[in-house]
DNA sequence: ATTGAAACGAGTGAGTC
DNA sequence: GACTCACTCGTTTCAAT
C-alpha cells in the first residue's frame, strides 16, 4: 500500500465505474500500469467488492430504525444462533455483534411505521433469548462514501 | 421499477463493475435496452452511485466501535452543528441522527484502542454540547451486500 | 514494476419494428 | 419500449525495458 494505491483506492471508492482509462489518466500513468495495480489490490483482498448505491426508498426501505438487542445467556452458541438468524430476517440490512451495555446493533429499513412495528413484534417478541430491546429511529444519515486511510502512527 | 428494474439493481448491487453486456444476458435482454434501463434509474436518482467496498484494515481502520451521544439543548442549531463536526472527524464513517434514548449514533473507525481512547478524550470530551456518551466496540459485522425490495403490501 | 502497441471485447446511437 | 447492426472506444495481453 504506497501513495498510489491509496489513491487508487479512494477514486474506486469514490466511483466505482469509471473506466480503466479514465482512471490512468488521473494518476498520471499508463492504463496497463493501472489495471496491474488494481488486480494486485483485488488480488490481497484490499478491494473487497464493487456495489452499487440504491436510494432506500425505491427499496421500500424508507424507514429506518437501529435496534440494539440484549441477549441471555451470553453464551457462543446463543450469539451465533441469534446472529444468523437476525441477517437472515429480511427487514435487517446489518448486524452488528457489540461489546458494552447492548449485545446486538441491528440496522432495519421497513416500508413505514407500520411495518416497522410488525418487525419487532413479529420477529423479535418471538425469540426467548431476547432479555430487552430499545428502537431508535433514524432521521438523518450522513454517511463518508471515501473514507480516507488513516494515518500509520 | 418493474420486475426487470429490481432485478438489474440486484445485480448491480452485488456486483457494480460487470459489463453491461454481462448483465443484459443474464437478464435475457439485449444491451442496447439493458443500457437504457440503467440509465433510467440513474436519472430518476434510483442509483445514486457505485463504490469499491474496501477492506477496513487497509485503511487503517481495523478496530470500529459505536458511539451513541447525547446533546443538550435539544435545538436544531446544536443538531446541526454537532452533526457537521462530527462527520468532519476523519476517525467518524458515519453520523446517524436518531430519535429516542440517544440523539446520535457514531461509527468509528481507527487503527486500535489508543487511538479510539484518543478519539474520545481529544473529540468528544471537549465539546460542550455533549452530555453523555457511551461507546460499545464492534467485533463482527454481517452486511447484506445486496439488501433486496421489499413487498409493497 | 512499468510501458506501448496490437488484438479483442464492450459501449453507444441510428434506424427499424 | 425493445432489437439489430455498425462504429467507436476501452480493456487486456504480451514482449521489451
Amino acid at each position: 500500500m504506497d501513495e498510489l494505491d491509496s489513491a487508487i483506492v479512494r477514486l474506486l471508492q469514490t466511483d466505482a465505474r469509471q473506466s480503466n482509462r479514465e482512471l490512468a489518466r488521473q494518476l498520471g500513468i499508463a492504463p496497463s500500469t493501472c489495471l496491474e495495480r488494481v488486480r494486485a489490490l483485488t488480488r490481497k483482498g484490499v478491494i473487497r467488492g464493487y456495489h452499487a448505491d440504491i436510494d432506500p426508498a425505491a427499496l421500500n426501505r424508507g424507514v429506518q430504525a437501529m435496534v440494539s438487542v440484549q441477549v441471555r445467556p451470553l453464551s457462543r452458541a446463543v450469539i451465533n444462533a441469534f446472529k444468523s438468524s437476525a441477517a437472515a430476517m429480511p427487514e435487517v440490512m446489518s448486524v452488528y455483534v457489540l461489546s458494552g451495555g447492548d449485545d446486538f446493533l441491528l440496522h432495519v429499513g421497513v416500508r413505514d411505521l407500520d411495518h416497522l412495528h410488525g418487525f419487532l413484534l413479529d420477529r423479535l417478541s418471538k425469540r426467548k433469548e431476547i432479555v430487552g430491546w430499545r428502537t431508535s429511529m433514524i432521521f438523518q444519515q450522513v454517511r463518508e462514501v471515501a473514507p480516507e486511510r488513516l494515518p500509520e502512527t
